[in-house]
DNA sequence: TTCTTATTTGCGCACACATGCAAATAGTAA
DNA sequence: TTACTATTTGCATGTGTGCGCAAATAAGAA
């Protein structure tokens, strides 16, 4: 095994194949589509073709997205009839949103006071 | 300004900007390389010759790695000498890692229980 | 100054991946 | 069965990026 089944306390001592998965995780949240689709999953389930028309994504793409989503965990998913619904299958992940939410906001105040108005787009 | 001062709550309306800044910061955390140098930095601060000899990286991959890291607000650079010492400028990080460490090790449990038992070292 | 060490950066390459498009598959209705 | 819809998957392509290698830069010692 290469992770205790308790919360790791902050990840002391970790082997490479957990390394891994961890950035492998992380990896599966850093797609703006992806997180736009799981903002989209937070109040309710949704199948593909409505995941589709509220991302901008094609629904191939969603299906794709959705998967790489469910691989790790972070997505559930259930057919009915013809569609295929998905929903949260791990709340952490808007804590995890949140905190990254702050740190970026707390990011761009810093960048905006280095730029202090000067700069175009970055 | 993209984002709201306070840390959003829930990423309820998030510009498409937003997201991509959010994706970018997770993007950061998602490389085992990166991880394992801010888990070298969890106890004190390194140089990056330092962090090069602990990690199994080179020292000039390191030194990116470190720049990626300093572009997100993750890690603090100051030179004293010589040498170049980082250190951890967001703790919030290993909230996140302890998040996702203890998601990870459910979502190896799951996996070791449908392939009851088998598997070698991963 | 030159020499040495530490760090950063430019270049090229290999690989992963997000996407568009089209084909294949799954499920239901007629 | 066929027809229709929803979802998934194969293929090709462009882009991003981690890496090795070497050169450039920074800071101190002789």
């Amino acid at each position: 095994m290469l992770l205790t089944a308790e919360p790791c306390p902050l990840m002391e001592g970790l082997s490479d194949q957990a390394l891994i998965q961890v950035a492998q995780y992380f990896s599966a949240l850093a797609e703006p589509t992806r997180l736009r689709i799981l903002n989209c999953l937070r109040d309710r389930e949704h199948n593909v073709g409505e995941l589709a028309e509220h991302c901008v994504c094609s629904q191939a793409n969603v299906s794709r997205h959705l998967s790489t989503l469910a691989k790790h965990g972070l997505v559930a998913r259930e057919g009915r009839g013809t569609s295929v619904y998905y929903r949260i299958a791990d709340p952490s992940i808007y804590a995890l949103c949140d905190l990254v939410c702050g740190n970026v906001a707390r990011q761009l105040e810093t960048q905006a006071a280095v730029l202090t108005g000067r700069n175009s787009t970055n």
